[in-house]
RNA sequence: GCGGACGUGGCGAAACUGGUAGACGCAAGGGACUUAAAAUCCCUCGGGCUAUGCCCGUGCGGGUUCGACCCCCGCCGUCCGCACCA
C-alpha cells in the first residue's frame, strides 16, 4: 500500500542502505569506461558541518550522479584537512588532545556528510593527519630536496613574543596577535621555502589554457603573481661621496622611457648602500630605525608619510655622466622588490611626486598627454601616468611611451661600465617562495636533522614517516615539539653523533596541494602515487569550492603539481581543469533589546500584511530583525544542517540549496524556502502516484492522442533543458525545469483521467521515468522511492540517463510575436515553414497590426526565423 | 589609489547572449474543502489609465539599431580582490 505522505527519514535511511549494500558508489580504476573526476574542497574537520559545506557537496553530488547516468567512470571522493591550528587550541582550552579531538570530529562531520547521501567512495576517505598520509608528504618534500625545489633562508616573520609562535598576516590585528594581545615583532627567523618563483612564469602563462575557471580566479592570480616587464640599470655613483668607496647601485624600473624625468634614486632601508653609510651616520641609523618600525598593517602603510634621508651620496645620470642625482634612503622603497633601489620620476609616479613636493626637489614632466601643449603641460600635485609622447627628453621627444622604453633600452644595453652593459631587460614578478615553516605541533613535520658537524641532512627515506609524539603538553607556551623531553633527539644518520630533529611543520597548504593526486589510489604504501593512475585520473575535471581559496590554495596545488612532476610523482602541469566557486549561505541576523544575537531556532514569526514582527520564542520578548549575512557562529544566524535533515530530510535541504539563486551567487537560507522545498518533495510523491495509477495499463504502444503527444513534449523538452543546464552547473535552472515539468503533468494527468487516448499510459510511464532520473542527481532518496513506486527495474541511482527525442522539441506550427515600430502589437501563428512572403502576408492581415499602422504602408518586414516579425510602418 | 563584478516586481530570480521583460519559487490577497485548523486545490499578484484597449517600466543621462536588461559613451550606487611591487 502506497502512503499517502512521503516519509523521507524512513526512505533516505533505506536507500542509502541500498547503495551501500551494493557498493554502488565505489570506484574501480581499472573501469574501461571514460573517466569524470569530481572533487569538492575537503573540509577542515572543526566540529560539525555548516550549510556551506551542505550547498558545496551537494552541488558536487548533482555533478557526480550525473556523470554517472551519462556513463563515466566517476571519482567522486571524500577526505580531511585535518591538520591546522583549531585543534591546538582546543587542546589548550580543553585539555583535549590534537589527535582525539580531530579524529572525534570526523567521526561526527563524516557520520553528518553520509546523512545527506552524497554519492562518495569513502573507501579512498583519507586524512592529512594520519602518518599514512604524511608520511609521502614528508618523501615528496625531500625528492624536492634533491630536485632543487627548497630553500633555507631567512624570512621576516611575525613573532608573538607572548605565544612563543609565527603568526600570519591574517592573524595580526592592529599590529597584535590575535590571541595573546602582545605587540607582535618582525623578526628574521631561518626558514625552508618551496621554490614557487622557479614557476612564476610558466604558472602566469598557463593561466590562459585554464578556459573552464572563472575569469575572476585567473584575474586575482595573474596578479597576485604581478608578472612586470621592465628594465635593471646600473647608476654610476660618485665614490668621493660614499663610505667604502662602492661605485654603483642598480635599480629595477619599468619605466625606463621616463629617464629623463629623473630628479632622485632612493633606496630601501635595508639596503647595502643604507646601512653602510648608517654606521658612520646615526641620524640616518635612527631614521632607518623608525622606518622598519611603521608598522606592516594595511592602514599604517595608507596613512604613512613619504619620508626620505639624504645619504650625500650623488648618482650619475646614466645617459648624462654630467647630471647628478641625490641618493635617499626612503620608507616606501621595499628591499623584497625588483633591486631594492629605484629612481624617482616624480612628474609620472605619485608616489614620487609626493616626495619630492615634501623634500622640494622639483620635477620635470616627460610624458605629454595627446592634446595638451607641451609648453603649458604642467604637474603639481597629481601625476601624470597615462598615454602621450616625449618631451624635455632630448633623443626620445616625440616618441610613444612604448618608443622611448625601447629605445632606452636599446641603449643602455649597449652601453658599458667595467665591461658590463649598464641596462639588462628584466622580467619581474611580485609572487615570492612559499614559506612552509610552521612552528607548531600539529602539522607535518619536516623530514630534516641538524647536526653540529654534518648541518642540514635529509632523514633517510627508509626511515619515514617521523611521526609526531603523542605525549605532548599545551599548558606552556611555545612549540611543543620544541620542548619535549625526548622527540628531537637523534643520532645523525650521516656521521652518527647526536643531533637534532627539525622542530617546525609544514604549512597545512602543503597538505592540501596533493590531496587530490593522493585520492587516486590513496592506499598505495611505498610511494604516493602511482604514475600510471594518477595521470590517469588527472586532470580533475570539475573542482568545486569557495571563493576564498582562489589565490593560495589552488594557486598552491598548481605548483606542487608542477614539483610532483619534475620529481616524478605525476606527469601534467595543471591540476584542475574546471573550477566552479560557489557562493556563500547567509541568513537574516536578529538582535534582542539588550543588543544580544538571537538564534534563528528562538525566532518565532508574525506576520501582518507585509510587516514581519519577530519575537524571542520563550521570553515573548520583542526581537529586532537585521541585515543578512554570511552564516557564523559570532552573530548566531546559523542554521544546524542535522536539524533541518532531521524535520525535512537530506533530499529538501539538497533541494533547497540548489534553487533560487545561481550558484555562483551567495543564497538566502529561509525557514519559508525550506518548506516550499519540502512540499515540493510531496508533491512529487503525489504526482508519480497518479503517473503510477495512469500508467498501470502501459503495453509499450506509442501516444497518438493530443494529451499524450503533449505529456511526451513536456517531457523531452525539461529534459533538453535540465541536461542543458546540469552541464553548465545552471542548478538553479534546472529546479525551474523540474517544477514547470511537475506542473504540466498534474495538469495533464488530470486532462487524461476522462480522456481515452490510445498510448495515453505509456506516455505518462515514460513522463514520469524522465522526471524521475532527472531528479535523482538532485533529490536521489526520493529518486528511489518513486522510482520503485512505478515499478521500474533496478535503481534509480544507477540507471542510464534517458535520450531526448528532437523530434519532440519541433512544432509543427509556431507561434510568433508580431511587433509594429518595435511594439508588440499581436501574435502570428504560421506553419514551421511557412516562407518570408507567407509570413509577411499573414501578419499584414491581421486587424491589430493594420490598426497599429494607421493606413501607412508598411516600409520594410523584419523576420527573424523561428523569432520575431517586426512591421516598420 | 589600481583592478574586477554587479544593479530587473514586496523578495530570490529568469530572459536561449540583440528579438514577447518578469519563467520558476517565496511572500501577500481572495476563494473551495473542513465544525475548525493543518494539508491540499483554484484565482489574483510591476505601476498607471478614460480597461475588449492603451501608456509607462530592467540604477540615472545620452547614443547605435527595424528592435536594447543585453552593444557603445558618461554618471550614480553596492560588493569583492590587491595595495608604497617602482
Amino acid at each position: 500500500m502506497r502512503p499517502e505522505r512521503y516519509n523521507a527519514k524512513e526512505a533516505e535511511l533505506k536507500w542509502r542502505k541500498v547503495w551501500n549494500d551494493r557498493d554502488l558508489f565505489k570506484t574501480n580504476n581499472d573501469d574501461p569506461r571514460p573517466k569524470y573526476y569530481v572533487l569538492e574542497m575537503f573540509p577542515y574537520p572543526s566540529g560539525r558541518i555548516h550549510m556551506g559545506h551542505v550547498r558545496n557537496y551537494t552541488m558536487g553530488d548533482v555533478v557526480a550522479r550525473y556523470k554517472r547516468a551519462k556513463g563515466f567512470n566517476v571519482l567522486h571522493p571524500m577526505g580531511w584537512d585535518a591538520f591546522g591550528m583549531p585543534a591546538e587550541n582546543a587542546a589548550m582550552q580543553n585539555k583535549v588532545h590534537p589527535k582525539e579531538w580531530t579524529y572525534a570530529n570526523i567521526a561526527t562531520m563524516r557520520g553528518q556528510l553520509q546523512s545527506m547521501g552524497l554519492s562518495l567512495d569513502w573507501s579512498r576517505e583519507i586524512a592529512t593527519c594520519d602518518p599514512s598520509y604524511y608520511k609521502h608528504q614528508q618523501r615528496m618534500f625531500l625528492d624536492f630536496v634533491e630536485a632543487g625545489l627548497v630553500d633555507r633562508k631567512t624570512a621576516k616573520v611575525n613573532w608573538d613574543p607572548v605565544d612563543h609562535t609565527v603568526l600570519a598576516n591574517e592573524q595580526v590585528i592592529d599590529g597584535r596577535g590575535w590571541r595573546s594581545g602582545a605587540l607582535v615583532e618582525s623578526r628574521e627567523l631561518t626558514q625552508w621555502f618551496l621554490r614557487i618563483t622557479d614557476y612564476a612564469q610558466d604558472l602566469h602563462d598557463k593561466l590562459d589554457t585554464l578556459d573552464r575557471w572563472p575569469e575572476k580566479v585567473r584575474l586575482m592570480q595573474r596578479n597576485w603573481i604581478g608578472r612586470s616587464e621592465g628594465l635593471l640599470i646600473r647608476f654610476a655613483l660618485r665614490t668621493d661621496t660614499t663610505p667604502r668607496g662602492e661605485d654603483e647601485v642598480e635599480v629595477y624600473t619599468t619605466r625606463p622611457d621616463t629617464l629623463f624625468g629623473a630628479k632622485f634614486v632612493a633606496v630601501a632601508p635595508d639596503h647595502p648602500l643604507a646601512k653602510a653609510v648608517a654606521e658612520k651616520n646615526p641620524d640616518l641609523a635612527a631614521f632607518i630605525e623608525t622606518a622598519k618600525r611603521t608598522g606592516t598593517a594595511q592602514e599604517a602603510i595608507d596613512k604613512a608619510e613619504k619620508l626620505g634621508f639624504d645619504t650625500g651620496i650623488r648618482a650619475e645620470h646614466p645617459l648624462d655622466p654630467s647630471w647628478t642625482l641625490p641618493v635617499y634612503v626612503a620608507n616606501f622603497v621595499l628591499m623584497e622588490y625588483g633591486t631594492g633601489a629605484i629612481f624617482g620620476c616624480p612628474a609620472h609616479d605619485q608616489r614620487d611626486l609626493d616626495f619630492v613636493n615634501k623634500y622640494g626637489l622639483g620635477n620635470t614632466p616627460v610624458v605629454c598627454p595627446p592634446d595638451v601643449d607641451p609648453a603649458s603641460f604642467v604637474i603639481t600635485d597629481t601625476a601624470y601616468d597615462g598615454e602621450g609622447r616625449l618631451i624635455n627628453s632630448r633623443f626620445l621627444d616625440g616618441m610613444t611611451i612604448a618608443e622611448a622604453k625601447e629605445e632606452v633600452a636599446r641603449r643602455l644595453e649597449t652601453q658599458t661600465r667595467g665591461n658590463k652593459p649598464v641596462g639588462q631587460r628584466k622580467v619581474n614578478f611580485r609572487l615570492r617562495d612559499w614559506g612552509i615553516s610552521r612552528q607548531r605541533y600539529w602539522g607535518c613535520p619536516i623530514p630534516i636533522i641538524h647536526c653540529d658537524d654534518c648541518g642540514v641532512v635529509p632523514v633517510p627515506k627508509s626511515q619515514l614517516p617521523v611521526t609526531l609524539p603523542d605525549d605532548v603538553s599545551f599548558d606552556v607556551p611555545g612549540n611543543p615539539l620544541d620542548r619535549h623531553p625526548t622527540w628531537k633527539h637523534v643520532d645523525c644518520p650521516k656521521c652518527g653523533k647526536g643531533a637534532r630533529r627539525e622542530t617546525d611543520t609544514m604549512d597545512t597548504f602543503v597538505d592540501s596541494s596533493w590531496y587530490f593526486a593522493r585520492f587516486t589510489d590513496p592506499t598505495l604504501a611505498d610511494k604516493p602515487t602511482d604514475r600510471e593512475t594518477v595521470d590517469a585520473w588527472l586532470p580533475v575535471d570539475q573542482y568545486i569550492g569557495g571563493i576564498e581559496h582562489a589565490i593560495l590554495h589552488l594557486l598552491y596545488s598548481r605548483f606542487f603539481t608542477r614539483a610532483m612532476k619534475k620529481a616524478g610523482h605525476a606527469g601534467l602541469d595543471e591540476p584542475f581543469a574546471g573550477l566552479f566557486t560557489q557562493g556563500m549561505v547567509v541568513h537574516e541576523t536578529y538582535k534582542d533589546a539588550e543588543g544580544r544575537w538571537v538564534l534563528p531556532s528562538d525566532v518565532r514569526f508574525e506576520t501582518e500584511g507585509a510587516a514581519r514582527k519577530a519575537f524571542h520564542v520563550t521570553t515573548g520578548a520583542p526581537v529586532s530583525i537585521g541585515s543578512i549575512e554570511k552564516m557564523s557562529k559570532s552573530k548566531k544566524n546559523t542554521v544546524d544542517p542535522d536539524e533541518i535533515i532531521a524535520s525535512y530530510g537530506a533530499d529538501t535541504a539538497r533541494w533547497f540549496m540548489l534553487s533560487d539563486s545561481p550558484p555562483e551567487r551567495d543564497v538566502i537560507w529561509t525557514e519559508e524556502g525550506v518548506q516550499g522545498a519540502g512540499r515540493f518533495v510531496q508533491r512529487v510523491w503525489r504526482l508519480v502516484g497518479e503517473l503510477a495509477d495512469r500508467s498501470a495499463s502501459a503495453d509499450g504502444a506509442a501516444a497518438q492522442g493530443p494529451i499524450g503527444t503533449a505529456v511526451r513534449k513536456a517531457a523531452h523538452k525539461a529534459l533538453a533543458a535540465v541536461e542543458d543546464d546540469v552541464e553548465r552547473l545552471r542548478f538553479n535552472r534546472c529546479v525551474a525545469h523540474l517544477y514547470e515539468l511537475a506542473n504540466s503533468l498534474l495538469d495533464l494527468v488530470n486532462q487524461g483521467k476522462a480522456a481515452d487516448e490510445p498510448g495515453l499510459a505509456q506516455a505518462f510511464r515514460e513522463a514520469g521515468r524522465i522526471f524521475i532520473q532527472m531528479l535523482a542527481p538532485m533529490m536521489p532518496h526520493l529518486a528511489e522511492e518513486c522510482w520503485e513506486s512505478l515499478r521500474q527495474p533496478g535503481l534509480a541511482a544507477d540507471t542510464a540517463w534517458p535520450v531526448v527525442d528532437r523530434s519532440l522539441l519541433v512544432e509543427d506550427s509556431i507561434t510568433l510575436p508580431v511587433q509594429v515600430n518595435g511594439k508588440k502589437r499581436a501574435d502570428v501563428t504560421v506553419p514551421r515553414d511557412a516562407d518570408q512572403k507567407a509570413i509577411e502576408a499573414a501578419v499584414l492581415s491581421l486587424e491589430a497590426v493594420q490598426k497599429a499602422m494607421e493606413g501607412k504602408p508598411p516600409r520594410k518586414i523584419i523576420v527573424v526565423p523561428q523569432r520575431i516579425v517586426n512591421v516598420v510602418a
